[in-house]
DNA sequence: GTCTATAGAACGATAGAC
DNA sequence: GTCTATCGTTCTATAGAC
């Protein structure tokens, strides 16, 4: 809160603790090598945060309220640029995924720090998730569950239940791995070019959220050829 | 390898590994809950593995193999099947998506243990990751792989590497997650229901797979109303 | 092949001086 | 608000008896 020439051992400390929080998970990293990498010790880091649980929810916590913010501005704009009634897919998928997407790859551990720990979030102890999902991501995802309500009709609820699923684990599932895509293009592709992330990922979301529906019966294994 | 009457404890630190190792992660889990859960101790899974990460990579790979069997043979009859050229991308993806979901919900822990496990790796320590996807997963992916190109001969081997990337980041990221659906649907989808899995996320990977190419160039974010 | 016992290091947390 | 020092616990790993 208060302002300090470089930057204060509070948030040299979240600092710190983002980075290996992100490389090494919430058991993995240490507040000894935390603290000490923020050149302050055990005792700063209880002071300012109580328990090692507690400065994990304030690490994620700093950084998903400026992103949840610029969701739901984007989010506001499309639908009121969209004055008439079809909100466009596609616009609703880039208001949801970029604003992480490129948050995460801005921010201080200076590459793709951030992501990492997003998502890494899915693989938490249940007790850490629900404080973060339960707090701060709680408005956005009834904002956005509502609009992709409104921009998919023919699902059923339950379709798109699944398919929302689908979308933040495509999302946080790409934000975790920093290797694969290098692997799969033989190192053509870079996963740090968070635009071209973008780009390709949007319209892979739309096009799988506008699928036709699941056959009820048929097997699911030899689902075979249909459409196109 | 040899036949003991109703577990040896070679299996029994296996099957507590894979329980700990899933719950918790590699971190999270101690060798010391890991051997008392197996009625052993710390010593037995030093003389049976030679350390935790060893252990860990033990675990993994029991489970791999025999995923990786059937989904190869799965893809070989998907082919012959298609003895005319344009294998159905749908059958592809249910020889890909299915093995390691159903193998992951019916293993020994009991429910949805071994998927979390699976869910977890491409948050694990590069080390370990790379000794699995390098390791046991190697013919897999080229086999599949190659199957997609075939499959969706329109898209650059850029865009097939990006989707790609999202198709594995969609399974892996569902497979992670237990408590994201009961919450995106308020209970009235069930996780663990692995057919029901499939069904809807082999529509959605297709849709994606299938879709218009990503704009080369609208500033990513008004991607704006298209098709449809 | 399985055990007890323990070495040696790292952990989160806290007390108390400044 | 930041520090040093330390408590009490837990960790992986290993030595050595059986």
């Amino acid at each position: 809160m208060t302002r300090s020439a470089p930057t204060d051992t509070r948030t040299r400390l979240l600092d710190a603790a983002e980075r290996h929080f992100a490389e090494r998970g919430f058991d993995g990293a240490s507040l000894r090598q935390i603290t000490s990498d923020a050149r302050a010790n055990l005792a700063a880091a209880h002071y300012h945060f109580g328990s090692k649980e507690d400065l994990f929810v304030a690490v994620l916590a700093r950084r998903i309220e400026p992103i949840s913010r610029e969701r739901l501005d984007r989010l506001d704009q499309v639908e009121s640029d969209a004055a008439g009634e079809p909100v466009p897919l596609e616009a609703v998928l880039a208001a949801f995924v970029g604003p992480p997407l490129r948050a995460g790859a801005s921010a201080s551990g200076g590459r793709e720090c951030l992501l990492r720990l997003f998502g890494r979030m899915q693989s938490e102890p249940e007790a850490l998730w629900k404080r973060i999902v339960d707090g701060p991501l709680r408005e956005t995802r009834k904002r956005f569950a509502a609009a992709l309500r409104r921009a998919l009709p023919r699902l059923t609820d339950e379709e798109l239940a699944w398919r929302m699923h689908f979308v933040i684990g495509t999302m946080t599932g790409v934000a975790a791995d920093q290797h694969r895509l290098r692997l799969l293009s033989n190192g053509r592709c870079d996963p740090s070019d968070i635009d071209g992330t973008i780009r390709q990922l949007v319209p892979f979301l739309a096009g799988g959220l506008r699928a036709a529906k699941a056959p009820s019966r048929s097997s699911a294994t030899a689902a075979g050829r249909r459409q196109r």
